[in-house]
DNA sequence: CCCACAAGTCGCT
DNA sequence: AGCGACTTGTGGG
C-alpha cells in the first residue's frame, strides 16, 4: 500500500497531511505556535503521481476552510485505522455540528457507554483527523476544556473561527488573535 | 492475565 | 480551585 506525505499551507501555518492508497490517513498541526504563510510552504508536486488529484485538492481545501472556521465541503474518502472503539468514537464525532460543544461524558453517553468519558478522552487523543474530525469539539465537564494533540491552544482557536458563544464562560479568542502555544 | 496509564467526572473540603 | 476515588479502553509486561 503507497503512502503519501503532503503539505499544505494556511494562513496559520503548514499541515501535514498523509494518504494511503486507501484515502486520507492522518493530519498534523503546523506546531503549537501558528507560523506566518510563505509561498514555499506549498510542496511542489513532484512525488504526488498516483495520488487522485481530486484527493489532494479536497483536502486542501478541507483543512484551509477548517482553519477559517467554513466548512469543510467535500472530503475525500478517509483511512482510519483504529481500534474499533476509536473508530465509533471519531464517527460520532463527526455529528457535532459547527460552533457547537459537547462533553466527553456526553460522546460517552451518546453511543451508549456511560462512564466511558476517559476512554473517549483516550480515543480523542488518539485521532489521527483532528480538525477533520471535530475532537476540538469536545470540552472536559468540570475542568474546562481538554487537550488538543496539535496543541491545547489551538482548540479555542479554532471553536472561536467557528463563531463558538464559549457556554463556559472561558478566555475567548478574538478573529487575528493567534494561539502562541501554552 | 495483571498493571499502569489518560484530552474524565463526581463529591468533598 | 484543589484533592481523591472511581470510571473505561488501551498498551506493555
Amino acid at each position: 500500500m503507497r503512502v503519501w506525505e503532503v503539505g499544505c499551507g494556511t494562513s496559520v501555518g503548514v499541515f501535514q497531511l498523509r494518504f494511503s492508497s486507501a484515502g486520507w490517513q492522518s493530519l498534523s498541526f503546523p506546531g503549537n505556535a501558528p507560523a506566518p504563510l510563505r509561498k514555499e510552504n506549498w510542496p511542489t508536486d513532484r512525488a504526488l503521481d498516483g495520488l487522485p488529484e481530486a484527493w489532494l485538492e479536497r483536502a486542501r481545501a478541507a483543512v484551509q476552510h477548517g482553519v477559517g472556521g467554513q466548512a469543510l465541503g467535500t472530503l475525500p474518502p478517509l483511512d482510519l485505522v483504529g481500534t474499533p472503539f476509536q473508530l465509533k468514537v471519531w464517527k460520532a464525532l463527526t455529528g457535532i455540528p459547527p460552533g457547537e460543544t459537547r462533553t466527553y461524558g456526553q460522546v460517552a453517553e451518546s453511543m451508549g457507554q456511560p462512564g466511558a468519558a476517559r476512554a473517549v478522552g483516550r480515543a480523542c487523543g488518539a485521532n489521527p483527523l483532528p480538525l477533520i474530525v471535530p475532537c476540538h469539539r469536545v470540552l472536559a465537564a468540570h475542568s474546562g476544556l481538554g487537550g488538543f494533540s496539535g496543541g491545547r491552544a489551538w482548540k479555542p482557536f479554532l471553536l472561536a473561527r467557528e463563531g463558538w458563544g464559549g457556554g463556559c464562560g472561558l478566555p475567548l479568542f478574538q478573529q487575528g488573535d493567534e494561539p502562541d502555544g501554552v
